[in-house]
DNA sequence: CCTCAAGAAGTAATCGACAATTTGATCGAT
DNA sequence: ATCGATCAAATTGTCGATTACTTCTTGAGG
C-alpha cells in the first residue's frame, strides 16, 4: 500500500512521513545555527551549502526559504541569505508579545489540563533536565522549546501555537548562540521551569501570568536594551545593533 | 551600474526594486485566489500555473511556498497545493487574536500619531471607497488592508505588524472570496471603518478597544460558529467543516 | 587625484529534464 | 463479489545548466 518502511506505522490513513531532502538540509542548517556554527549576519550562499551537503541548489533554496519563514534566515533579493540578526529592538518586541501570548496559552491550557499532561509535561522537563546536564546547546534549546510548545499545544489554540512558535523560534536560537559562545551560563533553566508547572496546577489566572511573564522575560533581560542602549550580545556583534 | 530601467530611480543606494517572477506570480495568484477564481479547497498544480502563466515549475513553486506562508495556499508533501479552507474554529481564532493584537497596535498608534498620519488615514479611507464604488473584489479588500496595514505602521511595533499580516492577510482574502460569491454585501466598509479613525483621534484605550473590536468582529460575525455550528460559507464549501 | 564607464567574477534566479512518490485502475485469487 | 497485489498516469521532488543581477576591479578621461 505505502512504502515499505512505513508498513508497520500504517494505521488507517498514512499521514505520508517521508522525509524529503529539503526536510533533511532544513533540519542540518537550522541545528547548525542553533549551535553557532553560522554566527547571526554570516553569509548561507546557496551553491556552497549545496556543495557541502550534496544537493542541489533548489534544494538549498527551499530549505532557506522555509528558515526565512521561521525567522532563523534573513534573505536579501538577488543578494542572498544570512543568519538572522536580531536587533534589541526586534529581541524587545518579540519576547513582549511572546510573554503577552504565552499567559494567554498558558491561561487556556491550565483549565484543559488534568493529571496525565502535568505528568508529561514533567516527563519534558526531565528531558530538558537531562540535554542541560550533558551540555548540548542544541538539544537543550530543543528540550526547552518542547517543554513551552506542549504547554501551548494544551491551550487547544492552533492559531496561538503558530504564532508562539514564531516568536519564540528564533529567540531560542538567540539563547542557544549566546551558550554556544559562552555568553550565558545553561544551568539555571531547568529550576527556572518548575515554577511554571507549579503555577498551571493552581490554575490561578494572576499566578499563572506572574510566573511565565517572569520566565519570558528574565532569559533576555541582561540582553534586552535596559537604557544604556547597548548590550552585551550586541558588543559581539550577535546582534545588529546598526540597522534603523 | 544598474539595470537601465532603474537609472532614474538609482539614487545613492538602489534597495533592489526589481520585480522577479516569483513576485508576479505570487502576485497574481493570490489576486485570483481574492477574487474567487480559485476557490478554497481547490488544487493548485505547479505545472499547470507554470504553463499558464509561462514560467517554470521552479518559479511556480517558490511562489506557492510563500503563499503558503501568508496562509493563503495549504501545500501538503508529495500531494500538492490547494487554496487554503479555513475552518470555522480556524476564523474564529484567528478573528480573537487579531482583534487582541490589532487593539494593542491600535492603542499604541493612537499615542503616536498626529495630524498628517490622520490625514493620511483619511486618503486611505478614501481610496477605499472608490475601490468599493466600482465594486472590485480584490482592489477593495487590498485597500480594507492597507487602511489596518497603516494603523499598525503607526505603532512603531515591526513584530506586531508581521503577525498581525499573518493573522489577518487569510480572513480578508476569505472576505473577499465571499463578495465575489455574491453572500456578503460591500456596500457597509466604507461607513464601518469611520469610528475607528474618530476612536483613534480621542487616544482613549477603551473607546479604541471597542471600536476595533467591533469592526474586526462583525465582518465575521455571521460566519463565525454561533452555536448552531453550521455557517453559511461553510454551507457553501468554502469553509472547511469536516476537519478536526 | 577623482569620476565614471566598461568588464570580470561571484551569486542568485530561472529553466527544462529526470527521478521519486502517490493515487487510482486493472485484474486475478479466494 | 470482495480483497489484495501490480501496474499506469499524474504530480511533486530534485537535479544540472543557463541566464540575470550585483559588486568589485580596472582603466580611460577629466
Amino acid at each position: 500500500m505505502s512504502s515499505p518502511l512505513y508498513a508497520i506505522l500504517d494505521s488507517v490513513a498514512a499521514p505520508s512521513l517521508s522525509i524529503s531532502r529539503v526536510d533533511t538540509v532544513e533540519m542540518q542548517v537550522r541545528q547548525s545555527i542553533f549551535e553557532g556554527q553560522y554566527l547571526p549576519g554570516s553569509p548561507l550562499r546557496e551553491l556552497s551549502l549545496a556543495r557541502e551537503l550534496s544537493v542541489s541548489q533548489a534544494t538549498v533554496r527551499e530549505a532557506l526559504q522555509r528558515l526565512e519563514h521561521s525567522g532563523l534566515v534573513t534573505r536579501k533579493a538577488n543578494l542572498g541569505s544570512s543568519v538572522t540578526r536580531l536587533s534589541p529592538n526586534d529581541v524587545r518586541e518579540r519576547v513582549e508579545l511572546r510573554a503577552m501570548l504565552e499567559v494567554l496559552a498558558a491561561t487556556a491550557a491550565a483549565k484543559l489540563m488534568g493529571e496525565p499532561e502535568f505528568a508529561e509535561l514533567e516527563r519534558l522537563l526531565q528531558a530538558l533536565d537531562s540535554a542541560v546536564e550533558s551540555n548540548r546547546y542544541y538539544e537543550s534549546a530543543q528540550a526547552d522549546l518542547e517543554f513551552h510548545r506542549y504547554i501551548w499545544h494544551c491551550s487547544g489554540n492552533e492559531t496561538l501555537c503558530r504564532h508562539l512558535e514564531l516568536l519564540a523560534t528564533p529567540l531560542f536560537a538567540f539563547i542557544s548562540i549566546l551558550r554556544s559562545q559562552g555568553l550565558q551560563r545553561l544551568l539555571t533553566v531547568v529550576e527556572a521551569h518548575a515554577p511554571l508547572i507549579a503555577a498551571l496546577r493552581t490554575g490561578d489566572s494572576f499566578q499563572i501570568q506572574a510566573a511565565f511573564t517572569k520566565v519570558a522575560t528574565s532569559a533576555y533581560g541582561a540582553f534586552v536594551d535596559n537604557g544604556h542602549n547597548r548590550t552585551v550580545a550586541s558588543a559581539y556583534g550577535l546582534l545588529d545593533s546598526a540597522r534603523r
